[in-house]
DNA sequence: TGCACGAAGGCAAACGTTTACCTTAACGCG
DNA sequence: CGCGTTAAGGTAAACGTTTGCCTTCGTGCA
């Protein structure tokens, strides 16, 4: 009954009188190469005997892994743990398994990661928030499905890319800015090095641009550092300090806005201050209903990275490799 | 220089000008077994062809994996997510590999990951918020490593676990709120079938009648649902519509006071209610300054659940399976 | 000189699975 | 009866790795 360790097809085939090929083939449902009797004999065994293939045998017979990696950046950040929930509902439902790991925005972490996950010979990396990294280019160029997940990869060239149309985003919402009538607007970010928030950031700025707001009405307020929460609060202490604090800020990322949130809350005199987000979090509505957040459903990142993942397989000249998802803003406050 | 898709020992042992035996044994650093210029050339070899050991064959021989499974309850909650995080973290200090999996909270969906974690054969099986479930049964039986982590095990006998005391965190809550002189209190939980809430709950209990509160002080308000969220929501809206509202709410889980404090702040006229909850997140500091928690570093549960495995692995004469983590009362309002 | 020993390296088996190929018997049909 | 076809099953190879065992040297020592 209860299996010492681990279950061989060996010990199935023996238990239920026949040959190891024929035990396979039965479980893999093979048509016309077992009697109705024979058939219904190795099920039972493997039934009793608990059997499940052991991947290893089956890998070494060159069937692809049903591991898939995802390396995210930071899985304490809500926006990115419900990103990479989405993709593991999204993977399982192909019978695919998650294999999960944080780079902690440092490229020798996300390196050895995906150093293990080369030895497991997995199906595809998909990367929430990569760092460029010599494992990741090496792992590029040997033809392995890679998709980028809500931050571009870095040398943009023809990497598949799900998520927002971050420069489109940007732009939607100056326009949104600029129909409320807001004139001066704070800008926050941390670095801006060919990542999301540079997109997001220029298309923000050209949409404010066409809108006739002047550039000398945009007050930015950046803080390189990697820590977005940090870099949020220090920037906004940075508005604060300033007379001419605007009524609208814009963060470039939630996390900053929660900084930022912070630092307004912990003013002496906190004057009333609008943010605006994005990668909205379904947290947000719980505890903060302070933020308005410019981001696509979150639930619809695991379908669309498997769709990506589709289009890398077929290799029909080429097709289309990025997925823009819609985003929308919500609006809290 | 590129490799097609996967290379080989046999590969690399060819370049080398080696058999496949001095090759493996090159790389496993075997002492004694080849000449340094052998060595060297075995060396330059891998590294040109960027080999890395298929998992598969090293499985076959019997080694042990190197994966772990760990199972999450909710990947959407930040205490969780931040949990998994720090696991992950340490497991990889010990050259392992978390696969991660979401059980959103259901029976099934947590068995067909297990089975395909066992198909692995995973080295062991961490589960923060375990769901009973057969499959779950079957693994322990096994004998495959298990470790509770945060939430025990349901049938509690003999499994290990790593987490908060929760009975004496609820009693040292109990403590900390008499001694600041609070003689009425709000208790909200959702479910409370043997969980962790339970616990907490008992020890409150326990704690307060100890201190001289009588039992028609507690105002319990409880709401049996699986999103701790919205439960938290329907029961601080159940306290509110009452004449009676206490001045201290204690929630058994973050999570629930995300719920009640939100319903508070839409109330028609929100009275001040100081908030209590377990399983601090970081992100707390930053969103929910209103929120008093106990709860244990999170930083702490990667290091505990390894060292767990040890004691486990250890197999000596049944060590003591339960790894209390050290909470504290962190204080914001 | 004879011998033991260690270094250096190759051969081959074993792990679990899948599958191409082979054998046998039964059956249908002219 | 002869022949082709098919169901039912077995044999063995292959995948990549590790390791026990064997061989061949060279060297130190009595």
């Amino acid at each position: 009954m209860t299996p010492a360790s681990s279950v061989s097809l060996a010990m199935v085939a023996a238990r239920a009188n026949v040959s190891v090929a024929t035990a396979s083939r039965v479980l893999n449902g093979v048509p016309n190469r077992a009697s109705a009797e024979t058939t219904e004999r190795v099920r039972a065994a493997a039934a009793e005997l608990d059997y499940r293939p052991a991947i290893a045998g089956q890998m070494l017979r060159g069937q692809p892994s049903r591991l898939v990696a995802v390396v995210a950046a930071d899985l304490a950040n809500p926006a990115m743990a419900a990103m990479a929930a989405s993709i593991e509902q999204a993977l399982r439902k192909r019978g695919l398994v998650m294999a999960l790991g944080d780079n902690h925005q440092r490229a020798d972490l996300q390196d050895a990661f995906l150093a293990e996950m080369s030895a497991h010979r997995v199906q595809a990396v998909f990367l929430i928030g990569a760092e460029p990294s010599p494992g990741l280019d090496r792992i590029r160029t040997q033809g392995s499905p890679v998709v980028f997940v809500n931050r571009p990869a870095q040398g943009d060239s023809g990497a598949a890319y799900v998520g927002l149309d971050n420069e489109t985003a940007g732009a939607d919402l100056a326009r949104h800015l600029i129909e409320r009538g807001h004139g001066r607007i704070g800008l926050i970010h941390a670095m801006l090095d060919g990542t999301a928030s540079g997109l997001r950031r220029k298309g923000l700025l050209r949409g404010l641009a066409s809108g006739g707001i002047p550039r000398d009405a945009i007050i930015e307020a950046g803080v390189p550092l990697a820590n977005h929460l940090e870099a949020g609060f220090q920037a906004m202490q940075a508005l604060l300090a300033r007379a001419d604090l605007p009524p609208v800020v814009v963060c470039l990322t939630d996390t900053l806005a929660y900084g930022a949130h912070r630092a307004l809350r912990e003013a002496r005199e906190a004057p009333k201050v609008a943010f605006y987000g994005f990668d909205d979090a379904f947290l947000n509505d719980w505890v903060a209903p302070w933020l308005n957040s410019a981001a696509a459903p979150v639930d619809l990142y695991g379908p669309a990275v498997l769709e990506m993942l589709d289009r890398l397989g077929e290799e029909g000249a080429s097709a289309n490799l990025t997925l823009h998802l819609p985003h929308k803003i919500t609006l809290r406050a």
